[in-house]
DNA sequence: TTGAAAGCGCTAACAA
DNA sequence: TTGTTAGCGCTTTCAA
């Protein structure tokens, strides 16, 4: 029986296999396939005949067939909410740098920031039998959080801490980072302090490092409700915007806290446009340092975190649990550092 | 016989197969698979049972299974040179929406920019059997392109325009980039014009990019042979390095054009941090129009390009051609336009 | 050093 | 409406 056609999408490529080679070369089948997997253990002229044919015919082993046997494919799905955002494309370099050392594709998610998305997303790349998962956040669907354990395989949450994570965890706590940054404005003398970002109620992230924002003024007895927020995605001239709509309802607001670089960069393009003095009038202080926050003219404060790094490490330490090694820290809290520039 | 053991890399899941699903849901074995495919061919009462089963088991179909019958995955390889370029990102992005919304799934595969790692990624992504590919540039080694043209698969070559494409083409030309800036400074009147960027010799689209820029500027009599070059990857702070050198060597030189937009920006930011008026004692044009080259004071020229579009374009002709509908035009040009702002 | 046979999980055809 | 059979491409074991 031929291929069933109605799987057939489309007239495809001439799929060559391995008796296809085999008959080319003027050998047998499991030849081919010895001269392939254990190139020792066959004789140099025949060898040299196989991979000829493997040769002219443009011959590659077919990943399906592998799998079906071994249960499992050289491959990584990497969900992420976003490609929009540098801070998850500089994690997704740093692990495909990794994991590409190692012999691993990566398998591209992005929810949108939506759990229904991240649910659907994970299950259908889960039928890839993956080896390991790496998953941004760890706030999750209780639908996704039972798949994730009924799968049982190696994943590495990331970007954020958890109490109980599902498997390993590498990131830092957002609400330390508010409450640092809070603390931090509030000991240089600032008291009308404000946030501004988007994604404000939706990524549990920025929810987090408002919490801690908002409970460290409030501790400190200074008003915590002064908040812009959009549900737009985050932008350059978006924070330009969102500093204005600010400093017009409240005049009084001194410091201004952005959910990340590229926001403070453009309050501060707005600023220098309208000839507020920055940071005399009005503060700013970014988050994530992207390079951009140290260039400008003044520099502006922001909080590093490491990004890159968490990639790296997050697939190294997938990497070692899909080989079996064993695995030191299972949960690694990586920090962050309050950079103060000229903006603060 | 088992599961050879060999290939079991390590304990992993305890993948649950249609078999498992029929015994727990008391039911044959095609029930299940007709019951995941067509639920209308199977009485009501089944159907409950073996979706029951399937929850509580956490029945994921295994695609090894299905892309072995059909010889072909629903996954499109995306090949770029790095993701640290904003420009590829944005294209991935793109791309992703369309191919997300269509069901399939991106393996990603990043060069570095070496033809070898090219070569080796597509042979290795090709084992997945891909529907179709997507694939950076036009200039590819021979191997790769006698390799692409036998898996006779529907693919797409993006971000350059090419002669002669192997496939479908989405792109603008990067030679007419570089006349195009260079008549746009010699009509503002700049007469000693420098490039600034990196990866010049390295990467196909660069080097188009200036020789269009050079052979311009030599018919109209003009030097052409200032250029500023770095084997390091490009950033904000190298902008500004490369500029300094560039007016140490040629203080006559009067205007810059850099390899994107992030340089440009440093390089303003070095020059009002060093009093250096832009545009009168040397005018910046980037390339790109990146948010931020709207963004600074003031605000840079660049050279507006379709990465997002192009990535949603590139996916849709893709797909397209995979599922075998026709494509009114397997070659676009989608041009590029230059952005006169305030530092030229 | 090479060949033969079985089976990974699933689905299409056919039969009941 | 459900069950049976065969086979996708490959690797492994066992036999020659």
């Amino acid at each position: 029986m031929a291929t069933p056609r109605s799987l057939r999408h489309h007239a495809a490529n001439p799929r060559v296999t391995i008796p296809d080679v085999a008959a080319r070369a003027g050998v047998g089948w499991m030849t081919v396939s010895r001269t392939l997997r254990q190139p020792g253990s066959v004789a140099e002229a025949t060898r040299r005949k196989v991979l000829k044919a493997v040769k002219e015919l443009g011959y590659v082993p077919n990943h399906f067939a592998r799998g079906l046997l071994s249960g499992a494919a050289p491959v990584v799905p990497v969900i992420i909410p976003t490609l929009d955002h540098p801070v998850y494309v500089s994690f997704l370099d740093g692990a495909n740098q990794v994991l590409a050392r190692h012999g691993y594709q990566i398998l591209l998610g992005a929810t949108g920031y939506d759990r229904g998305v991240e649910e659907q997303l994970i299950t259908a790349l889960l039928g890839w039998r993956p080896e390991g998962l790496l998953l941004a956040g760890v706030d999750h669907s209780p639908a996704t959080r039972k798949r994730l354990k009924q799968a049982r395989l190696p994943l590495v949450e990331f970007m954020d801490l958890a109490e109980k994570p599902l498997g390993m965890n590498v990131g830092f706590s957002h609400f330390d980072v508010g409450k640092a940054v809070a603390n931090h404005l509030i000991q240089k003398g600032y008291r009308h302090i404000a946030y501004a970002g988007t994604l404000t109620e939706t990524d549990a992230k920025s929810v987090k490092r408002i919490a801690g924002f908002q409970q460290t003024l409030r501790e400190n007895k200074l008003p915590c409700k002064y908040v812009a927020s959009s549900t737009e995605p985050f932008s350059i001239h978006l924070g330009g915007r969102l500093l204005e709509k600010l400093l017009e309802r409240n005049p009084k607001i001194d410091a201004v806290f952005f959910g990340n670089d590229d926001m403070a960069a453009g309050a501060l393009f707005s600023c220098l446009r309208r000839g507020i003095r920055v940071p005399e009038r009005v503060a700013i202080i970014g988050f994530n340092d992207q390079e951009i926050a140290g260039a400008t003219v003044p520099a502006i404060s922001s909080v590093a975190t490491p990004r890159r790094k968490m990639g790296e490490l997050a697939a190294t330490m997938l990497v070692a649990q899909m080989k079996g090694e064993p695995v030191a820290q299972r949960r690694v809290d990586l920090g962050f550092q309050i950079i103060d520039r000229e903006t603060t």
